[in-house]
DNA sequence: TCTTAATATATAGATTATCTATATATTAAG
DNA sequence: CTTAATATATAGATAATCTATATATTAAGA
């Protein structure tokens, strides 16, 4: 069953962050990193990412340079600034506030989300 | 911590479907559910839950009637169809997949959520 | 060699789901 | 008598996606 793509709205920036945090990427790496790691829940669309990316980079939560490795081809690689890294965590504690109250609600008020 | 309202898409609809799987409601009383259950979390708008109530009821999610119960004044009742029902099964299974392919990303590719 | 698919980035315009602001009316409390 | 809380409603603004389209490079297959 696929998601009905709004649901993502709030939690990509968050999640495009987080893949930052592990090391610098380019944006088509992204969308195929994303997609691997979710068994395809986000199939991020290139159109979406492109413009977050630029945004970001606006607002100093990234930094953007051009590399090109073993004549490959140039790539644009992402990297994440200190000051995404603050936002990354506020972020982080946002989404378990917010999965917790939906859980609660799902779960006739009883039981919160957890990791095992 | 107050969480990024763009949280919300997508997720809202369930939430108000899963109210009137309970009991049959009036648009003031989920608004204050909701807040109540999530400890403020949500705070809908009534200008969001009112569109979203006739939305509903245009797809037949949803039926309303009006009822005035003891001297008090006319409420206007929602009542979960059949079709309502069958789409919050749906809904609340895509939530899972969702959260949980969310909680995989966040934690590094271990684990996902359970309900303790 | 030629063509197609995959890789890679980018932008314009449409869509959708919220939001804020505003309007109206009733009831309860001070 | 006035204000706050209850209750519903709609218009217009905002924000975050989407689809569609454009461009260019590289790899693979016919």
């Amino acid at each position: 069953m696929s998601i009905d793509k709004s649901l993502l709205t709030g939690s990509t920036t968050t999640l495009i962050l987080k893949l930052l945090e592990e090391k610098d990427m380019y944006g088509y790496e992204m969308i195929e990193t994303l997609a691997q790691k979710s068994d395809h829940t986000f199939d991020l669309k290139a159109g979406t990412l492109y413009p977050i990316l630029h945004n970001l980079e606006k607002k100093s939560l990234v930094e953007s340079y051009e590399k090109k490795a073993d004549n490959e081809r140039l790539r644009k690689y992402y990297h994440l600034t200190e000051k995404g890294k603050k936002l990354l965590v506020e972020k982080q504690q946002e989404w378990i506030s917010f999965s917790c109250a939906v859980n609660k609600i799902l779960n006739g008020g009883l039981g919160y989300a957890t990791i095992s």
